[in-house]
DNA sequence: AATAAAATAACACAACTGTATTAATAAATC
DNA sequence: GATTTATTAATACAGTTGTGTTATTTTATT
C-alpha cells in the first residue's frame, strides 16, 4: 500500500549526513535544518524517523561505535599476537579518512556528553567495552612473554588505553604535528618497550 | 573623570563566568545573554569589554593556558627530578576541583577548535608549548638515570604527553572509573618503568 | 556643583532554533 | 485504475541567538 523505505537505512543516512554536518560545521551547527538539506530531506521527513533532534543525535553517535565494534568483529586474527593486537589497536586511531571522520565525530560527541546525560551513558558504556577489550590484549600479551610476569594489568591497561586516546586527540587536532606513521610508531615503541624485553 | 574598572580583572571575571556556564550548561549554551546573568551584568555591559563573542570565547580560552603556565612558572623545585617531573605533570590531570574545571572547559574548547581557526590557533600553539616543555622534563631524566640512554627522546616525550592527555580525558569523562589518584597512579608506573631500571 | 567621559542598561532587529500542525505526494494493494 | 497509507513536504509559532543603536547611570576631574 505505503511506498516502503528501509527504515534503518534511512536513519543511517541520516546520522551519516549528520557526521558530515558535525565535522564540517562543529556540533552547534548541526541542526534540524542543516542536516535536512546535508541529506537532501525537507525537516518534517526526518521527523518521521526521528521525533526528536536528541534521538538523531544521540542515534549519530551510537553509530561511530557500531561501525568501530564492527570492523573489530570482523577482523580474523593472522594468528601473530603482537601484530594483530597492533591491527586492532590502529582501529581507534585517525589514520585515514574513514577511522578520522569517526573520530573527529566521536570527539564532538564525548565533548557534549559531559553535559547531556544521554550522551555520558552512551560514552561511558564505550569506555568500559574498550578498556574490556585492551585489557583482554594485555593479558594475552603478558600471557605469551613470559618477561612480562611481573606486569600489573589493571594499570598496563589503563596506560595503554590512555595512551591510544591521547594519540588519537593528537593526530585529530593536530594532524601537522603528529601523522598517523607517527602516532602507529609510538604505539609499536610502546608495545615492544613492554613485551619485547 | 569617569568611573574607572580594571579592564583586565573585569574580562577575567568575565571569562570565569563563561567557565562556570560551559562546565554546567555546555559551550552551546554559552551564549552572551547566559553569560551576562552569570557574571550578574548586561549584555550591554559586556560588548564594552568584549566586541564580539568570539572575542570573549578566545579570552576565555586562553586564560584557562595562562593559568596552568601560571602555576607552572611560580612552581620551585625541591631536586628531587623524579619528584619535581611528576609534580609538573599532575598540573595537567584534574586531580583538585580546579584543575578538572580548567581541563574540562578546555576540553570543551579544544572540540570546537576543530572548527573555529581561532581557537585552532591556540591550541596548537598549546600543543607545541606542551611538547616541548615535556621534551625537556624527559630530556633531563634520560640525562640523569644512565640506563636511558638507549631511549628515543621523540618517541617518549610523544608518548609521555599523549598518555596524560589520555589519562586527563578518561578522568574528566570518566571520574566514577578512573579517580585521581589512580590516573596519578598510571603516570608514576609510567615515569618508573622507564626511568627507574 | 558642573561636566565630561566611562561604564552600564534597555530595547530593537533579523536570523536561526526545535517542534507542532497541516497539506501534498508517492506507491502497493484491491 | 481507485484507494489506502506510509512517506514527504510546507508552513506556523514561540523562543533564542548575536549584534547594533540609544538612553541612563556613575564617577573623577574642574
Amino acid at each position: 500500500m505505503p511506498k516502503i523505505v528501509d527504515h534503518n537505512k534511512q536513519k543511517e543516512k541520516l546520522a551519516v549526513a549528520t557526521w558530515r554536518v558535525i565535522r564540517r560545521d562543529g556540533l552547534e551547527r548541526a541542526s534540524l535544518r542543516n542536516i535536512a538539506k546535508e541529506a537532501g530531506l525537507s525537516v518534517g521527513s526526518m521527523r518521521h524517523y526521528f521525533s526528536t533532534q536528541s534521538e538523531l543525535l544521540a542515534f549519530s553517535m551510537q553509530l561511530v561505535s557500531d561501525r568501530v565494534c564492527d570492523r573489530l568483529q570482523s577482523f580474523v586474527p593472522s594468528g601473530n599476537l603482537m601484530e594483530d593486537v597492533l591491527h586492532v589497536l590502529c582501529e581507534m586511531l585517525p589514520i585515514d579518512e574513514e577511522r578520522s571522520t569517526e573520530m573527529e565525530v566521536w570527539f564532538a560527541f564525548t565533548s557534549k556528553a559531559l553535559v547531556d546525560p544521554t550522551l555520558q551513558a552512551l560514552s561511558l558504556y564505550v569506555y568500559d567495552d574498550m578498556k574490556g577489550f585492551i585489557a583482554k590484549k594485555v593479558e594475552q600479551l603478558i600471557e605469551q612473554h613470559s618477561a612480562g610476569s611481573r606486569l600489573d594489568v589493571n594499570l598496563e591497561t589503563e596506560r595503554l588505553f590512555a595512551l591510544i586516546d591521547g594519540l588519537a586527540i593528537h593526530a585529530i587536532m593536530h594532524p601537522e604535528r603528529l601523522v598517523p606513521e607517527q602516532a602507529r610508531a609510538v604505539l609499536i615503541y610502546h608495545l615492544q618497550s613492554i613485551f619485547k624485553l
